[in-house]
DNA sequence: CTGAAAGCGCTTACAG
DNA sequence: CTGAAAGCGCTTACAG
C-alpha cells in the first residue's frame, strides 16, 4: 500500500485498517498467547500488506533492550588491528542476524580501552558485548564486570575466569607442537609467541615449557620471542637466532600463527636453510583463508583450530546471556589437531645437543 | 551520584535538580543559541555531575534518525569474504566515532544481496549505508538509488554513477603496470585480474588492453585470468600459463593484487623459475599489513594505494550526506603509485616474441 | 531566555 | 480474548 520511500507503516496504521486496538495489535505481532487465531491472522495480514515493520526505535525505548551487540576490538593508537579479529566478523554479524540482534563493532585504542565501552553502556545502545584477544589483567573485562554488563570473551584473560567465554586450550596446542619436534629428535626449540601482554602468549609459553621441562630440556629466555610487529618482528629473531648471535641455533620454532611462521620461513630461506631439511617449523593455523598451513612452500606442520568455528558458539551465547538463559557462566575450551606435513623432520645429526 | 550498574540518568534528573523545565535542560544540552551562559553552564555541570548520557533510543524515536551507519559486506554463501574488507572496518569505525555515529556491520550473502538493506531499511535502524566490492549492474546499488537511501560505494559498479563513492583509479593503475612491463622489454604479459563480475575487474582489464594495444601487443584471452578461489585458481592459472598450455608462455604476470601475487609466484617457484629474473611479476598493493608487496621474496614491483586512506573519505561523506551537506554527489577518484622492485626485470632475450 | 504540552511508536500493567 | 491509558526519554513547535 505504502510508496516506496514514502512514510513507513506504523501499528496504528494497521490497528485503524481493522479496527483493532494498538494493544490487539502489538500482541498479535509478538506472539501473545492470548490472542484469538483469527485476530491474528488477519493482524499478520494485515502488516504483510501495510509492510510493517516495527520501528527498532521505538521498542528500545519502551523496552530497553537494543538488539545490538557490540564487538570491541583491539588496536593499537595507529588503528592496527590482530588480521585474525576479522575473521570472525562476517560469522558473528550473521549469525546474530540469526537471532535478530546487530553488530555493533567499535575499536579500542590501547591509550584508553575502556572508553568505548563505558560510552555504549551510558548511551543504551547495546544490550551486550563481545571482546576478544585480552591481555593479562585486561581492564576492559575488569570494568565489565564492575559495572555488571553482560559480556562473552573469546579467550581468557586469567585463570579460573567466572565470565563466559570460548577459548582454545592454548597451552595443549604448544605442548603439541612442541612435543612432536621433541620425539622428531629436537632438542633446540626455539617459541615465536604472542604479544607479551596477550594472555593466550603466557598459555602458550607454559605449554612450550611444559613439554620441554618434561623431556629434561633447556628454553633459555633468549629463545622465546614475542614480536610486536608479527612478520618483522619474526623475522629478525629467527634471524638473529639461526646466525647463532644468542648461543647455538635452534634446529626448529614453533611459531604461534601462520603469519609468524611467515616471517620465521623467510628468515630461514634468507640464511640459506632449507625448511622442513635443515629446519623444522611449526605453527597454529587459525585456518585464515589467506595464510594457511597446507598453502606454504613447503606445506607446514600444524596445530589447527579453525577462527571461525567460534562465531555460532560466541553468538549463541551472548544472545542467551542477554536473554537470561544462562543460569552459570557456559565456559568453552577447544582443542587443536595436530597434522604433520613437510615443514618437520629429524634434526641434522650433528645438530642434537640440547642448550644448557 | 547514581550507584554504578544502577538506573542511569535522565533529563528529568537533571531538570528536577536544578529547578528548570527538561525543555531548557534539552536546549542547553544540544548547544541551542537562546539557552542563558550561566544556565547553560548550570545544566552541563548537573549533566557531569549525575553522569548523565542521553538515550539514544529516545531520541532516535523523537528525531527519526538513529547515528548509526551500516557498513554491508558482500560474502560468499559459506561466509568468505574477501580479506581487503576488513583492512578498513578498523578505520571507518573510529572515524565514525569521531562523528559521533556507530558503525553496524552487515553481511549480504550472494543469494539475496539486497536482503539486509531491506530490513534495515524499515526498521529505521540506519541512516546511511557504506557498501564495497560492487559488482556489475549491483542489485544492492539499485535498491538504494530507488528507495532514495543515502549511501555511498567505496568503488563504482558503472561508468558515470550519479551516487558519492571512493575509488581507485583501478583501469590507469593496470595500465602503468603494464606499460611498466612492456618497456622493460616484455612482449607476453598475463593478467591476473579479480573475479569477472566485479566492477573494479572490468576497469582493470582495460586499462591492461589499453596498455598491450598501444604497444601493439596481443592479448590473448587464455592469458586473462579471473581466480575465484584466490591463491589456489592464481597458482593453478599461473602453473598452466607457463607450462605453455595455452601457446608460448608468458614472461610477465599483472596481478591485481598481493594475495594473487602470491599465488603465481608459488607457481612460478614449483615451475623452476626464477621471479625477477626468469618471470617478472607486479602487483597492485592494497598494503594489507601482512601481504605487503615489499615483504614478498624478492621484493614485488607494485602499484599501491592503501586501502586504509579509504576509511576518512568514506566515513566523512556519508556523514556529509547524511546530515545533508553533500549538495553534489561527491565523487573521488586517487591513483595509485607505482615502486619498481626486484621482482621486474627484461624478459630473457629469447622470449621477446609477442603472441598472436 | 524559559516552560507547558504534545508527540515520536511502541509495550505493558490494569481492567473488563 | 480485547481495549483504554500510562509511560519509556527525549525533541520541538508554540506561547509567553
Amino acid at each position: 500500500m505504502r510508496l516506496a520511500g514514502g512514510p513507513l507503516a506504523t501499528i496504528k496504521d494497521i490497528s485503524a485498517l481493522l479496527g483493532l486496538s494498538v494493544t490487539t495489535v502489538s500482541r498479535a505481532l509478538n506472539g501473545f498467547p492470548e490472542v484469538s487465531a483469527e485476530t491474528r491472522a488477519r493482524v499478520e495480514a494485515a502488516a504483510r500488506e501495510l509492510d510493517y515493520t516495527p520501528n527498532q526505535s521505538a521498542r528500545r525505548l519502551v523496552t530497553g533492550r537494543s538488539n545490538i551487540v557490540a564487538l570491541v576490538l583491539r588496536a593499537t593508537q595507529s588503528l592496527e588491528i590482530d588480521p585474525y579479529v576479522y575473521e570472525i566478523v562476517a560469522g558473528l554479524s550473521a549469525h546474530l542476524l540469526e537471532r535478530s540482534r546487530d553488530l555493533i563493532v567499535h575499536v579500542a585504542t590501547d591509550a584508553d580501552p575502556v572508553a568505548p565501552l563505558r560510552r555504549l553502556l551510558a548511551s543504551q545502545t547495546i544490550d551486550g558485548f563481545l571482546l576478544n584477544t585480552p591481555e593479562i589483567g585486561d581492564a576492559r573485562i575488569a570494568f565489565l564486570v564492575a559495572a555488571g554488563a553482560p559480556f562473552v570473551l573469546h579467550g581468557r584473560h586469567a585463570p579460573d575466569p567466572t565470565y563466559p567465554f570460548y577459548d582454545l586450550d592454548n597451552r595443549e596446542a604448544a605442548r603439541m607442537a612442541a612435543e612432536a619436534l621433541i620425539r622428531l629428535g629436537h632438542r633446540r626449540i626455539a617459541l615465536v609467541n604472542g604479544r607479551s601482554a596477550l594472555a593466550f602468549a603466557a598459555e602458550r609459553r607454559a605449554g612450550y615449557l611444559a613439554a620441554m621441562q618434561a623431556a629434561g630440556l633447556g628454553a633459555p629466555e633468549a629463545f622465546i620471542a614475542h614480536p610486536e610487529a608479527i612478520q618483522t618482528d619474526a623475522a629478525r629473531f629467527a634471524a638473529a637466532a639461526l646466525g647463532g648471535a644468542m648461543g647455538p641455533p635452534p634446529t626448529a620454532f614453533v611459531c604461534a600463527s601462520t603469519p609468524l611462521a611467515a616471517g620465521v620461513a623467510r628468515a630461514a630461506r634468507a640464511a640459506g636453510r632449507k625448511i622442513g631439511d635443515d629446519i623444522s617449523l611449526i605453527a597454529h593455523d587459525d585456518a585464515l583463508p589467506h595464510l594457511r598451513a597446507a598453502d606454504f612452500d613447503p606445506p607446514l606442520s600444524a596445530t589447527r583450530a579453525p577462527l571461525r568455528e567460534a562465531c555460532l558458539p560466541l553468538a549463541t551465547m551472548i544472545c542467551d546471556l542477554i536473554d537470561g538463559r544462562m543460569e552459570i557462566p557456559r565456559q568453552v575450551v577447544v582443542r587443536a589437531a595436530y597434522t604433520p606435513r613437510a615443514s618437520t623432520a629429524a634434526p641434522p645429526a650433528e645438530e642434537t645437543a640440547p642448550w644448557r
